[in-house]
DNA sequence: CTGACTGCAAACCCTTTGCACTAAA
DNA sequence: TTTAGTGCAAAGGGTTTGCAGTCAG
């Protein structure tokens, strides 16, 4: 958790930019959780502590935190942007259930590899990928049968 | 691309509704579309042939589309929703050239197969994927180069 | 005939921006 | 003090819907 505000720090530095108090609060809230988010959840979040705080604010942070490689857009099939961990991570792929919206994240080395081939045989230089697998999970299975 | 109207027809009696020219000429646009449409872009094609078509028919009859399985939607990072074929066809994966937006098309079916063992072990029914890669075609490239 | 369909325009909803005020550095 | 950052509210931009007129069955 320390390392990430380190970046972002940095990062700022770089660019001549400030660290303001709603700027930290986006961070560590956006540190903290867990699941995929959307602007307007983080929102929420922030909000609980800093009451007068913005939905520009928080827009306008997480551009930055994706431009310092903190965090990732995810597209989930709604029409709203949702954020994900990005730095230092190992992009994970998705197994998102269409019952309940729950999410599993998995990384399978055997498939970045392939893509990897995939990529060469294009001549396409990746810089990031996607892979979502829609479908029912166990859970709502077992719901089903009872 | 008889098939597919065939099975349109099926699905609106199935359900009551109606074969217009309007739904007509959207299927036969969809049909012979090549890459991944958004309603905007299927909106103008319809209106060359009829130009008094609306952007809520076409959009009303992309959403039975759908619901017949006839096309699927796509998400591409913009906010736009693309669709692309669907019935009979196999879910192919996607290369998004970030520069030009050129989207390259392709199946493998050594990474299909490992879904599916990925889907087994969390035991996970899968109903459709989604795969995308983005970063900088072959054209692209050579051109930064120059 | 009758209920589904259509086109229009407006409503929606999330994202993005303009601006006058505030606060890091 | 200077320049970036903030909150508000409004503008954008794509998607969706309400409605009165229209048309397929």
């Amino acid at each position: 958790m320390l390392e990430e505000r380190t970046v972002f720090i940095y990062f700022l530095k770089r660019k001549g930019l400030k660290l303001t108090q709603q700027r930290e609060e986006i961070l560590q809230a956006f540190l903290k959780m867990e699941e995929h988010l959307s602007t307007e959840d983080l929102y929420k979040v922030v909000k609980r502590k800093n009451p007068n705080i913005g939905h520009a604010t928080v827009f306008r942070t997480l551009k930055l935190l994706i431009e310092a490689g903190i965090a990732r857009e995810v597209y989930l099939g709604d029409r709203r942007v949702r954020f994900e961990h990005g730095h230092g991570h190992r992009h994970h792929d998705h197994l998102v259930c269409q019952v309940c919206s729950k999410l599993i994240d998995t990384v399978n080395p055997e498939i970045e590899k392939l893509q990897d081939d995939l990529c060469k045989k294009f001549d396409f230089i990746p810089t990031s990928h996607r892979l979502q697998i829609f479908g029912i999970c166990k859970e709502c299975k077992r719901k089903k049968r009872e």
